[in-house]
DNA sequence: CAACATCTGTACGCTATCACACATAAGGCG
DNA sequence: CGCCTTATGTGTGATAGCGTACAGATGTTG
């Protein structure tokens, strides 16, 4: 029971019931994810699904020329590999470590197995990935109509909701691949921060240190898709849908 | 028979082994879409599943503003509600007809059904997600690093691609809703492409008169979308994975 | 400590797109 | 036909972000 609470650091798995989880427990493996680490190279099979506890994954989509952008960006509440058991087995898209720190991990046809047995796994996993869907269309819209300031902040809190403290490690340069933009262009609004005293930037360390200053600012793309995960993941149907089993998991998703 | 036959006009649906579809047959209808109607506004509940025929229908992001931008396209290759089998039942963008035409309906609670029954369907549905994830990350990516031009290029192709002809019927206007630019973009845009000789245009009317011309201007994030499609939803694997069954089906999708 | 690599700040001209204004044209309808 | 609505074309100035170049600052390593 005390290792099933240690897979529960995930909020995902953290859902699921815990008969269902203790069936999985011995197919999990911690591992430790290193910045810039890739996890899935654009059209590789992977050979597992990743459930992030304290790291944070960027999914970028990235061109011929070299050119990305972030579609979306999976912390302790989701997971990486949703194409395994879409049935895909690939995507064109990379996942990449953005923040490093430990995940658990679990082969890609066991958890497909798990899948298949239309369970409460399958629920979660798909009200995720719709959850994901969201995820992705806001950041198209905002790519298309908002300020790379708004972007910036935007990108900020969404990382700060998946880390424990207030503080990232990421270079200027690293957050401007992310963005699609130029590393200068996240100089310049970087600077407007912490002109405003929102956040202090020391090469490659940013501490937060007025969060409700950043929210002030942000474009609504960050509440929209904030709110769309808890109605999803957090909400008080997550399995009362076309299930028939009842939970008394514990309480849900802590993104702040 | 001859009703199978009609369905599979749906190149989702003439996926599906024909036992498949005829028991799903009675609960299909046929209804007539118009131009600017919506099949689902935001955060609203769906009653119906689409399959369109020869229409085509668009998913857009709208922000509070009112500023829009279409995050994918669907027509006879796809279906319109994903949410209401991944388990969310609504979907923060809205989804509007670009182009009038015909399209299958059924109750989303039949297909919610069908879809748990972890079959054929499934497969397909969950498939099909995957191909919409997609066509949402290099939508993404296009709005951030391509042209006017090339994203014009781009939407162009993908609903030639879903209708029957070289004709559609799209004010300038409405491309640029699509697109999230101004219209004056739009037609200066559209100007260059008439002074080339790939299309005409005509006071909402264009005809495309040199598609290889277009495929030529084109970004490469048309092609990513439908090769992704062709091997997701076309290729010889598409019942392969994770299936018990065989199929000896119509040759897969008249995306062209 | 010295040399070096990395990260951040700044500047300048350039281009695409925007915002706004307005002109022209084509079809619908009395 | 004449009027009105709708669709398209054009023009002008403003602006955001780009590409490039370079300078300062801060770690790191020999």
């Amino acid at each position: 029971m005390q290792e099933l609470h240690v897979l529960q650091q995930n909020a995902l798995l953290g859902l699921l019931p815990e008969d269902e989880l203790k069936r999985l427990l011995p197919h999990f493996e911690e591992v430790t994810l290193t910045l810039g680490q890739s996890l899935c190279e654009s059209g590789q099979q992977m050979d597992h699904v990743y459930f992030p506890i304290d790291s944070i994954v960027s999914l970028l989509c990235v061109m011929e020329d070299g050119a990305s952008t972030e579609i979306a960006v999976v912390g302790h509440e989701g997971v990486v590999g949703v194409s395994l058991f879409m049935g895909g087995e690939t995507t064109p898209s990379r996942a990449i470590i953005q923040s490093a720190g430990k995940a658990y991990r679990i082969k890609g046809q066991l958890l497909k197995n798990e899948f298949y047995r239309a369970g409460p796994m399958q629920q979660l996993l798909l009200r995720y990935t719709q959850a994901l869907l969201t995820q992705m269309a806001q950041t198209a819209v905002c790519n298309r109509h908002h300020s790379v300031d708004q972007q910036l902040c935007r990108w900020l809190l969404l990382s700060l909701d998946r880390l424990p403290g207030d503080k990232l490690v990421m270079t200027q340069e690293l957050i401007a691949n992310m963005l699609g933009v130029r590393r200068e262009g996240v100089t310049e609004s970087a600077g407007k921060l912490q002109k405003a005293g929102l956040i202090s930037y020391h090469r490659g360390h940013i501490t937060v240190t007025d969060r409700p200053g950043l929210e002030g600012r942000v474009c609504e793309c960050y509440t929209v898709v904030k709110e769309e995960y808890d109605r999803l993941l957090n909400g008080s149907s997550t399995f009362h849908v076309d299930s028939a089993w009842s939970s008394n998991r514990p309480t849900g998703l802590p993104i702040r």
